[in-house]
DNA sequence: AACCAGGCGCATA
DNA sequence: TATGCGCATGGT
């Protein structure tokens, strides 16, 4: 593997990208691998990294580690640009309540994020907010995390990550959640977790597998679900999503969402802490 | 069943 | 500058 990650030249190509939002779909609280560097971002997938910039319609994707062979893909997957957004939004624009939430970022896409990172970066931010978990997640990819290109380093792998010491711990200051993160660890390491084995249950029996780890819950194991599973139709309710489903939708998500209810719920769960809170009524 | 630990960004005093 | 609030989970 020592080719795929030292390379002379970057892996250089364009994908189209057309409506797409790289900044929203970044920033929006879905990760937390990716900084803001200048026109574009750098940051990580897996074993892979990145600097990415839109150019017109496409997105210019420079990968600085990883394997080459299968780049475009592995980006086109990750960005969700295989998506046609354009229909799926125009399919949820339908309500009206959806409708406003996504026009506060209409290219706001979700990502399908590699296991293991989406695992301990949820883990991470239960409880916390969004500038301790991009803190956090950092020191976390810096004390357990192979250095991919200068600088950039990737998420632990499980047996390095269970194999932590209590100063390194301590390090992260992670609080609480420090346990959980090498109990996610050992669980992988270990086998009792495989992501290819969530991957042939359904939504219920895969939440509960995943809530076998101590520190996750529904909330953090519905975000892995929706995050790194690719299913659309689960919702992670946190405060935010409880308010505006209460306030909105107490019968459930509307019928024009039906199998993208994932999808639905990131664009309101941005537009709720995007915008400030509308008084109740007209006006 | 209701409460607190745990750390820190944030809004408010 | 100080004070209190919020947050997801586990444990009491």
């Amino acid at each position: 593997m020592d080719k795929d990650r030292k390379q002379g030249r970057p892996a250089t190509f364009l994908l189209p990208a057309n409506g797409f939002g790289l900044a929203d779909t970044l920033q929006c609280g879905q990760t937390f691998s990716w900084q803001a560097d200048g026109t574009g971002f750098c940051g990580v997938a897996g074993r892979r990294a990145a600097r990415v910039q839109l150019c017109g319609g496409s997105l210019s994707i420079a990968q600085l580690a990883g394997p080459r062979q299968d780049a475009e893909a592995f980006w086109r997957r990750y960005f969700s640009l295989d998506v046609d957004y354009q229909a799926l939004t125009a399919c949820l624009c339908r309500d009206e309540q959806l409708a406003g939430s996504i026009a506060v970022a209409p290219g706001m896409r979700l990502l399908r994020q590699p296991f293991f990172d989406t695992l301990l970066s949820f883990i991470i931010s239960q409880n916390n907010n969004i500038p301790r978990i991009r803190a956090i997640t950092g020191r976390l990819r810096e004390t357990f995390g192979g250095e991919l290109a200068p600088g950039i380093h990737a998420f632990p792998l499980p047996e390095r990550l269970a194999a932590a010491s209590g100063a390194e711990l301590d390090s992260l200051r992670a609080g609480f959640r420090a346990r959980y993160l090498v109990d996610a660890a050992e669980k992988v390491a270990g086998g009792m977790i495989h992501s290819d084995a969530l991957a042939t249950m359904d939504d219920d029996e895969a939440r509960q597998a995943l809530m076998q780890i101590t520190g996750v819950g529904p909330k953090v194991a519905d975000c892995v679900l929706l995050h790194a599973l690719g299913r659309l139709r689960v919702v992670p309710m946190d405060v935010w999503m409880k308010r505006t489903m209460a306030r909105y939708y107490p019968g459930g998500m509307p019928a024009c969402a039906e199998g993208w209810e994932g999808v639905a719920q990131l664009y309101l769960f941005h537009a709720a802490r995007t915008r400030p809170p509308e008084p109740t009524g007209a006006g």
